[in-house]
RNA sequence: GGAGAGGUACCGAAGCGGUCAAACGGGGCAGACUGUAAAUCUGCUGGCUCUUGCCUUCGGAGGUUCGAAUCCUCCCCUCUCCA
């Protein structure tokens, strides 16, 4: 009896990991049933996690469902990673105000090439399964569509957030996207999921996958979803169209900067839906300063800073992104790269400053720069120019645009000036 | 199939014959402030060797007019109600 015991245990300790920081767990108790015969058996669940390669770029949004699917790989559990190829070709609708465009096939394999590499800095993906929905989908019968059609109502369908929404708006609404929450439950179908992880946005679509794996015979899967993390514009949740997010692939430094420029408010948020209980260190001091028990904001965002790197950078690379900081940022010194770039003079004054702006990319027009220049954005060697006929004059010089564009450029003399008689135009 | 309402710049949304490169809000960019925060304030936000100059833009194609985002015709797309 010690032994029952024993699981029961276990089976309470797993759920109490499983269930942290999540929004919404439906199915608690029919997965601790579960979770009791396969830890008896020895086995391991099977948690799916979809995502649509839809975006290149996976992000720290992302990385919360990820920490989670980690969690039940640390459990022991069997994490399947299912690349959505056929459904990117639909457009996940969710949280959506328009009709999402298709992508082409060339476009789905493309971004889905890059995942695994991804998904690799959180998930141990060799011990976990791949795979790609258009293995079930694309050899689909019509016949077979219509009956997965035929598992749902149009008005249960329509009960979504999003679709009721345009729905009232008057929006345009497309029929294949009604078909998506369809096939994305008749995934757990194939990959006979026992858990359905995602972020809140997907609760209808995870939802959906109960009630048709239930009719099609299987028991449904347990769907547990995470909050969602805000983009550093505080507003939106972080996405690739809004240009909100910190990609997991991103520059130690551009990582690091990107998290202290959120707002204190955010940071706390971060903080609590990112740690996955492994800062309670900045958690603790979270808390501190949200009670008014002293504490420094700037350290902490720091800490946060240091430690989103550490995750997907290393503690190395989070060391030097913090110094490149403080040095750079904090301290009002140069980056210590700075691109250098040589140009051909345009007159005898050097090169035209708008063109160079241009020429720099940190302008994508003339008339950009000109404005850019006007408004005392722009400095040569240190010193603001505001005249947009200004030239740089033949030479090194330090061109800076904004507080972060920064360009070491070297005008050539002009061909055939009066100046140096080796210059090459 | 019938009736009605719409399609305007990155997004939302005014304008309904000239004074419209097109109000206003959001977003973005720059400046001030600051903890590179956030919030706030100010300015800018089609292109052009560029400043009372030219070119392109208001779903598409034609047309009326000295002049069209604004009027007419046809077409495409969306929504609502009825069938």
């Amino acid at each position: 009896m010690g032994e029952d015991r024993r699981l029961e245990e276990e089976v309470e300790r797993q759920l109490r990991i499983i269930a942290e920081g999540a929004e919404v767990f439906v199915g608690e108790d029919d997965l601790r049933e579960r979770l009791r015969t396969a830890l008896a058996e020895g086995r391991g669940l099977r948690v799916k996690l979809g995502m649509d390669p839809s975006a290149p770029d996976l992000h720290l949004g992302h990385s919360v469902v990820l920490m989670k699917l980690r969690r039940f790989q640390e459990l022991g559990h069997m994490p399947i990673f299912l690349v959505g190829d056929f459904t990117a070709r639909i457009g996940d609708p969710s949280g959506r105000k328009k009709t999402r465009p298709a992508l082409s096939a060339e476009e789905v394999a493309r971004n889905a090439e890059t995942y695994v590499e991804q998904v690799s800095r959180v998930l141990d993906v060799r011990r976990a399964e791949l795979r790609f929905n258009s293995e079930w989908m694309e050899p689909m019968r019509a016949a077979d569509l219509v009956r997965l059609c035929a598992t749902a109502t149009v008005a249960r369908l329509l009960e979504r957030d999003d679709f009721s929404r345009r729905y009232a708006a008057g929006d345009p609404i497309a029929v294949h996207e009604l078909l998506y929450p369809l096939i994305q439950g008749y995934d757990s179908v194939a990959l006979r999921a026992d858990v359905e992880l995602g972020g809140t946005d997907q609760t209808f679509n995870l939802l959906m996958g109960r009630e048709i794996q239930r009719a099609y015979g299987q028991p449904p899967q347990a769907v547990i979803t995470q909050p969602l993390l805000v983009g550093t514009d505080g507003r939106e949740k972080m996405s690739k169209s809004l240009g909100n997010l910190i990609a997991l692939t991103e520059e130690p430094a551009e990582m690091y900067g990107k998290a202290m420029s959120i707002s204190d408010e955010l940071m706390h948020e971060w903080i609590r839906i990112l740690s996955a209980g492994e800062w309670p260190a900045l958690e603790e001091a979270s808390g501190a300063i949200r009670e008014g028990r002293g504490g420094s904001p700037l350290e902490l965002k720091q800490g946060l800073a240091r430690a989103i790197v550490r995750r997907f950078h290393g503690e190395e690379a989070a060391a030097a992104a913090e110094a490149h900081f403080r040095r750079v940022v904090r301290g009002g010194e140069l980056p210590e790269k700075i691109p250098e770039v040589e140009v051909a003079a345009d007159g005898p004054e050097g090169r035209g400053l708008l063109y160079l702006l241009r020429e720099l990319g940190f302008a994508s027009s003339t008339s950009e720069a000109r404005r850019l220049v006007a408004q005392g954005g722009v400095s040569v060697d240190g010193e603001p120019v505001r005249d947009p006929k200004a030239a740089v004059a033949p030479g090194e010089h330090l061109v800076r645009a904004g507080k972060r564009r920064f360009a070491r450029v070297r005008v050539l003399s002009p061909a055939g000036g009066s100046g140096d008689p080796d210059s090459r135009g």
